[in-house]
DNA sequence: GATGCGCCTTGACTTAGATCAATTGTTGAA
DNA sequence: TTCAACAATTGATCTAAGTCAAGGCGCATC
């Protein structure tokens, strides 16, 4: 029942991965961990390749590093922001990983999202000026802080700027709608099988192992978010690994056939949150 | 098991209700149906603090003018748009009522939402550059062309309508949020009582009833969009009826009992998908 | 006004996932 | 080392919703 070996991959390991190479998470290594943080400039940022900042040629970078000048650390279980709080900004995960989530009346809660780095958080705020959902961290993490109002006066001087942001919401929508999709018709392996998939293509996108990763989260908050209950992850999980598709550890996983979860999933291609930044 | 008597209020009529009079939605009864369609103008459009517009003074009214000028007629049955199509503009409709759908893999139908006046359709699209979803009319309808492409052009000029466009979006997450709360954590009856209180708070907010109105949809296609079959969905409304929340013949509703069913749906204010304007 | 077609309802039965409960393994503090 | 707290697994049972099937009703067409 326990994996033979430990995961040849721990946590944020960088890759070997040379298409990808630029976009590596330097940040996340122990070591960068210890450095003082350094200002916030999205023009020398490893992820702007996969964040905001996407597309953006020289000039129009700077004018982004004059509002986008602040990080903020937040420790694991830590809030970033809660349900009514004003809304002033919105937030990129520099790294680590967060979940966004709502209580219902019932006191159920159901998870609106996980988002790692280069997401970003906050945009259900803008209509009600409020904060609609939780955010709070599963790991210890740094977020880039975006001053809405700031960010809406420059949008308008920087057309690809403003491109980029208006695909940010708009994937955040098509990413909601393969969750109904997911919540709607799906059973409960194919729901696990589509989930894990998604992570293991967001990883594989920011250049970590796609096939060898840890959950940052509990059965029950997987099943919060798929909408099933802890048991049934569990006993799923269980069932996925006795058909030998993967290898799971408590937390820690291992996609051994790929191509069958994808199968299982119901497509090879469409996992609920695109993290991939097509152009 | 059928109703006494018939609905008092017919289908789309305008209903007197001094509040909201200037949000009524003139072009939805037959004789306007019959006059020669008018050139759109937002700024003539009686429908503006609905819709994009809300919230445009004079000049910056004008000037969307010169960029949606285009109404289509879309009869009931006909698609809009279809998955993988060349995404072009936006629609607001302008009336009737629209659903939006996908087809997974196994050839399973998800509805991700219906759309009546002043909503604005196709914001999945922004991302890929494609549609993600199908849009078919449920009944006769029109709507206004919204180019994207100008309307990103002038975004960066009119502050407040890139304000306005935000919050359209940033509404479309919440609203997708809800419907992920409804269909990860609610039964049948809680589902139905909070799709039904949502339409009848959205058509309470253009000036038609919220207690007396016609269904638009079939009950497979009310399963669909709530993650149930239809069989479940008809055997809830006997459930409503047989409580005395509501009386339900066909397609022809009517809402006796508001706050039961305000209760049932566990809540008396988040329905899935906020149609107010608030500001 | 007979016919046929969709849409809807209702009943009987099945089942996937929920619920309840017991047990194990892990971690960290005393 | 022990103990408590917690996360995860697994088994036994229950139930809400799905499935399958039989009618019924309203509507359009001829």
């Amino acid at each position: 029942m326990s994996l033979p070996s430990q995961a040849p991959y721990p946590e944020n390991v960088i890759l070997p991965c040379p298409l990808k190479q630029d976009r590596v998470l330097r940040m996340s290594t122990p070591l960068a961990r210890l450095l003082p943080a350094l200002k916030t400039v999205c023009s020398q940022c490893s992820l702007r390749e996969l964040c905001l900042p996407m597309g953006l040629e020289n000039e129009d970078l700077k004018r982004l590093d004059t509002i986008i000048d602040r990080r903020q650390r937040v420790t694991a279980g830590q809030h970033l922001y809660r349900v009514r709080d004003q809304f002033e900004a919105l937030y990129a995960v520099r790294n680590g990983f967060f979940k966004t989530y709502e209580i219902n009346n019932d006191g159920h809660e159901q998870i609106n999202g996980f988002h790692m780095t280069g997401e970003i958080m906050g945009l259900d705020a803008i209509s009600a000026d409020n904060h609609t959902c939780n955010a709070i961290a599963l790991e210890d993490c740094e977020v880039c802080i975006i001053p809405f109002h700031r960010l809406e006066q420059v949008l308008g001087d920087i057309p690809s700027l403003m491109r980029q942001f208006h695909r940010m919401m708009s994937r955040e929508i098509t990413a909601d709608h393969g969750m109904m999709m997911l919540l709607g018709t799906m059973s409960a392996e194919e729901k696990l099988a589509a989930f894990l998939l998604n992570l293991s293509q967001r990883l594989g996108a920011r250049g970590l192992s796609p096939s060898v990763f840890r959950l940052s989260m509990s059965r029950e908050e997987i099943g919060s978010y798929l909408g099933l209950k802890l048991e049934t992850v569990s006993r799923t999980f269980s069932k996925l690994q006795d058909e030998g598709l993967l290898r799971v550890d408590r937390r820690n996983l291992v996609i051994s056939d790929l191509a069958g979860l994808q199968r299982l999933a119901g497509c090879a291609t469409s996992a609920p949150r695109p993290g991939s930044n097509r152009t």
